[in-house]
DNA sequence: AACCCTCAGTAACAAAGGGCACAGACTTAC
DNA sequence: GTAAGTCTGTGCCCTTTGTTACTGAGGGTT
């Protein structure tokens, strides 16, 4: 565990930090697909990732789901630590992605770093910025793009965060993500294909270039 | 200044704080309707807001805007204080919305309060932790509402943080916040008059009861 | 084979919202 | 007063997105 953090976050961390997190922290390995927090919970510990990739997102009362952002190697959920530094209920609900590896610090250790740790401090303010500037974006998206661009966005991310040109989602995950319908999604990736832009197969997309 | 600051700020500032805060800040009084943050400018100090309120707003390349939230009395712009943190570029505009009255603070005074200060930890997270819940209650609210239900949080908001029940804006102006155009608020808001939630006049709404 | 279930494609229609055009009311300048 | 400019109301039509309903393809089970 101690090299591996230190490949990640040796920018940020001096050494008694990593070594406080290695005594600290628990490491857990969670497949793809789980749901590692969900909305209402209270939050007891901090979650470091180490590698793997998890998405967050957001639901309204009708469990109508949206797709806020992902977090990927070295990043952490700013919604989270929020919650913990407020003792206040989860906002959002985070599943993993990928199969992921994740550093689980108690959040008591979170407060007592911040003011012993310059390095800890500089790494907290650093996810909230980042944290933000991802949730503008997606406002941006939302608020100001047509879903043809989404759709191209989103799919690009997920082949990103994934490491993998073949997408294995059906078109019904997909809009759920997006928070529209099977059929619109179905008809947007159509018209990707026909710009050859990707090919569909049954339970996965083969990406080209978007 | 210095009772001012002791009203709005006591149950987190200590008072070693708030001697710090009246010697290096520098109060600012703004008039309504003054872009006193743009986008693209870099930060150098920043603000807490002692009266009056401020609106925050996102701009996409084509000069769409769209409203993000208000800062209110005691409030500052985590966005901003971002922006100091990481030495970046403004992502949003700040515009007053009413008379307000600000502190400014150097941005390296901030730095050293974080590790000096305990209050100030606290109040920059709980600051962190308010703007992130309202900018996921704006993503809820233009991802999973109609324009209905947007235009009347719209006007209920601007009637709190205003304290005025007429609302002296033109349906232009309120289609930029909601990054509308002005017809359709025309129309919504003749429906709500129908509804006798508000009543229209040239240039100010008076609203009933939404 | 027959059956079942999930996934994807498509047509037809509905609803929300945006764009254009124009009229009328009010305001200000002259 | 007239003229020019601003603000609002409204009708009409278009685009985007959502909904419903049905089809068939693929894959697994018995």
């Amino acid at each position: 565990m101690e090299e591996e953090l230190l490949g990640i976050f040796s920018n940020y961390f001096e050494q008694p930090l990593i070594d406080e997190i290695v005594q600290e922290g628990k490491i857990i390995e969670v497949p793809a697909g789980e749901t590692i927090m969900d909305i209402g919970q209270y939050i007891r510990s901090m979650p470091l990732l180490l590698s793997g990739a998890i998405k967050v997102l957001r639901e309204d009362d009708e469990g109508d789901e949206l797709l806020l952002y992902y977090l990927e190697q070295g990043e952490t959920c700013s919604v989270t630590m929020a919650c913990c530094m407020g003792h206040t209920k989860s906002e959002i609900r985070a599943i993993t992605e990928t199969d992921a590896k994740i550093v689980m610090v108690p959040v008591q250790k979170m407060e007592e770093w911040m003011a012993k740790y310059k390095g800890w401090r500089n790494y907290v303010f650093d996810s909230y910025q980042n944290r933000l500037n991802e949730l503008l974006q997606t406002v941006d998206s939302i608020a100001f793009k047509n879903l043809d661009q989404r759709l191209m966005d989103y799919l690009k991310k997920k082949v990103e965060v994934t490491k993998d040109n073949r997408i294995r989602s059906t078109h019904q995950e997909i809009a759920y993500d997006l928070h529209t319908s099977r059929v619109v999604v179905s008809r947007l990736l159509k018209k990707l294909e026909k710009m050859k832009k990707l090919v569909l197969h049954r339970n996965y997309i083969h990406v080209i270039d978007l």
